[in-house]
DNA sequence: AACAAGCGGAGAGGATGTCTCCACTTCTTG
DNA sequence: CAAGAAGTGGAGACATCCTCTCCGCTTGTT
């Protein structure tokens, strides 16, 4: 079967990519359960025209996170070749959470279990030995404590994440002032406090991350 | 007006015991956004019943959370009087984390400044203070690094809620292995880690806590 | 110019919720 | 114990919010 595709049309073709920069933009500012009018809407094409392009939603979002997730898993890789352990462990944290704060898409396919079944799946597993490389490293060097696991990273992420998105308007790089405050944590001893590389919000700023903070989805 | 409302019927009252009592579980299980169907359901009980004895589901809400919203402020006040500023504040923070961990719903009101208007409001303005002493005492004692902020709280209660809500099933008592994990972020220095008082996550209980995670609303 | 390709967006159809209504049942009371 | 008041269940009226289809009209290509 050659199935020789003929190029879109020029119009075509520039809508298409109109629907992915719009859908990026949105997915990441929203979430992945925005409605695809939203998506439409956003890149001033009729909702018929993204369907036109690709089947159904499923489909979009995987056109799209392909490549994030791939991302993902290179900043992972990125982190596991770093030399010094330390170093390591804090690239990894910092590279999941800052591409989850700006991502809310990704941070959706990458947590949520449920959701991305094939695709997903396959580079969650093989993100996972990296992480469990990273963290064992770290412990046998005697940088972090000995009572972690690799099991802790994604929940720490999870946790770091809820701050990111909660103060994401107040100030989207407050989550790492609490990823600062997790890290000493997770050392062996100190004998003082880490600077914290972000302040702590103030009223007016914690009355807009309390009003913003949203209930999960059922 | 003297409005000497007579009592209810037999019937009618134990009805209305039963609707508060399946709310309350309800709510605490599965958040605020539950719809009173399910509640009536879990009542045994007709939604039109539902509605006779409450006007809306704003009502129940009302009716219900007073009461927990106050316990919540009574265990402010008892950290507050604690003696020791170190035990105070993790009297705190195992309060809010647990408190909130245990009631979805009691959650949702503290921690969203949308929902819960005028009632909520004044109870978060009342206990706004006592968590500033708190923090005032246990940073003046020298027990808490100097750069934490009385802002800090309801952050670090929220990434500590974040995780007690994606773990729930898997071990309802996870939440307390990472806010031993902040606590030891939280203080000027140590020379060796607090023991966790909760072991990691196996794999086949990340697997379901990943799973179980669930995109904020909206 | 002719025709294939593409377009917009109204609207069909499905979920899911809140709240109303009323024929029927159950208490209470004289 | 009868009769009327109080209470009940749950179907369904309405509303909202999605996804996805359809088709008369427009635009690009050859």
């Amino acid at each position: 079967m050659p199935s020789v595709t003929r190029p879109l049309r020029r119009d075509a073709e520039r809508n298409r990519l109109r629907i992915l920069e719009a859908a990026r933009t949105v997915f990441a500012a929203r979430g992945l359960e925005v409605s695809l009018d939203d998506i439409a809407r956003e890149a001033e094409v009729g909702v018929g025209t993204v369907y036109r392009r690709f089947p159904d939603k499923e489909a979009l979002i995987d056109a799209l996170f392909e490549q994030r997730v791939g991302d993902f898993a290179a900043m992972a890789e990125t982190a596991r070749a770093t030399e010094d352990p330390w170093e390591a462990l804090v690239t990894f944290l910092e590279g999941a959470v800052g591409m989850q704060a700006e991502d809310q898409g990704l941070k959706e396919l990458l947590l949520n279990t449920a959701r991305g079944q094939s695709r997903v799946a396959s580079v969650r597993a093989q993100i996972a030995p990296l992480v469990a490389e990273i963290v064992e490293r770290a412990k046998a060097s005697g940088t972090i404590r000995a009572d972690v696991t690799y099991a802790d990273l994604p929940l720490i992420t999870m946790m770091l994440g809820a701050v990111a998105e909660a103060s994401r308007e107040a100030n989207p790089e407050l989550w790492r002032r609490y990823l600062g405050l997790v890290l000493d944590g997770l050392r062996p001893q100190r004998t003082a406090p880490t600077p914290l590389p972000q302040p702590a919000l103030e009223d007016e700023g914690l009355d807009r991350a309390m009003a913003g903070w949203r209930p999960p989805r059922r």
